[in-house]
DNA sequence: CCATAATCTGAACACTATTCAGATACCAAC
DNA sequence: GTTGGTATCTGAATAGTGTTCAGATTATGG
């Protein structure tokens, strides 16, 4: 091309011919349009169009789109364990109120990370990145935080040691369950609220 | 086309320039697509070309490629629930071991679909087709039979009148959940029994 | 300062959804 | 039984897609 490109500095957008982080510039142009129109519907096209690149340069970084969409997914599953832990690390403390609200919590944090990005959300459990091409320590991360959070509970007497055997599944299952029950509205957003509501009530011993 | 379209009977296939029942034959192509390549990737012009019409054709009977995915969505809810109430056929009676009998098959009937037809169960729940736009009456039918198995598990005392007013989310949850982790390959196939358990421990009182 | 390696471009290929004017075949009326 | 009308399907065209590759451009180390 016989323009000049001197248009962008060269940490985030573009100092000469060469880009400075292309790569980081790619996955963050796609994760807004992921955002934005889904995660079928990512065109490669726009991706380096948004990053003022041509469609080409982005093979030097990924060898096809659909390992760019893996990477995305790393970084998704990375970014949601950040916010579990930033949203425990709000609730300090020993007592079993302060284990059940993180209980909550997590399950919350959960939840609104679904329903806030539903288009990030469907690219995580949708089928587009493979577990096994990612990085499983992520995965391993968040749930570690929910048996540190169900040791707790265990712990404050607030659950019973037969549920604690079937924390981690029954809760993960059924939060990540009614997230999409929810974001592809087959159920109203107030269900959430009352799955947390039930789901502690089960893990308790269920009441009479 | 000049070529003699004598090939097919009229109501599977063609009889002559015009097909018998095209669109039938089109959602069935389609699924068949969806279930070996996934829910993206399901190209019209393949649709068309397997059922051996123009990919222009198409679009007498879709207004686009969403709208025949979300057909197909309609079909796959009524389909599931279809499963379901066939699973539920064969176990009669009115007693407690019958109830939680059914209960389980529920949820097993649920994940075995989800399991075998991964591509299928993605389109139905990653947003590929809008439950605003599809016939609610299918969800309906399927809320409908677990709330029958859940009153059966409350009449019969296996589980407990606090837990039965979350049965149906904690159930459905939880079961929609474990089925995206497992096919998503994030959890082990052996989660499901496991969950099932839980489950069913959860919602009988938890234990001690 | 130059050669080499890293990086990006342009053009091409095969594919996609969608539109629309026109060809084809069925059906009903005469 | 021929004819007109209508539902149905085709062909071609448009605009967009992922991907490849030869070549242009720039940065970097000797």
């Amino acid at each position: 091309m016989s323009l000049p490109n001197v248009l962008r500095t060269k940490s985030s957008g573009r100092d000469s011919y060469h880009h400075g982080d292309l790569r980081a510039a790619l996955t963050g142009a796609a994760t807004e349009l992921v955002r934005k129109n889904g995660p079928d519907h990512l065109s490669l096209r726009a991706v380096a169009d948004q990053v003022g690149v041509s469609p080409s340069a982005v093979y030097h970084y990924f060898p096809s789109k659909e390992s760019l969409i893996n990477d995305l997914g790393d970084q998704l599953f990375k970014k949601m364990a950040v916010m579990q832990r930033e949203a425990l690390s709000q609730i300090p403390g020993n007592s079993a109120r302060s284990a059940r609200l993180r209980y909550r919590e997590l399950g919350r944090t959960y939840f609104r990370w679904a329903n806030s990005e539903a288009n990030l959300f469907r690219l995580m459990f949708g089928g587009f990145c493979k577990a096994d091409q990612r990085d499983s320590h992520q995965d391993q991360e968040a749930f570690v935080m929910l048996t540190e959070c169900l040791d707790d509970l265990l712990a404050t007497g607030v659950i019973t040691p037969a549920m604690r055997r079937y924390g981690e599944l029954i809760s993960w299952a059924a939060v990540q369950g009614a997230s999409t029950l929810i974001i592809e509205g087959i159920l109203p957003e107030a269900a959430f609220e009352e799955l947390l509501d039930g789901l502690e009530l089960a893990m308790r011993g269920g009441g009479k």
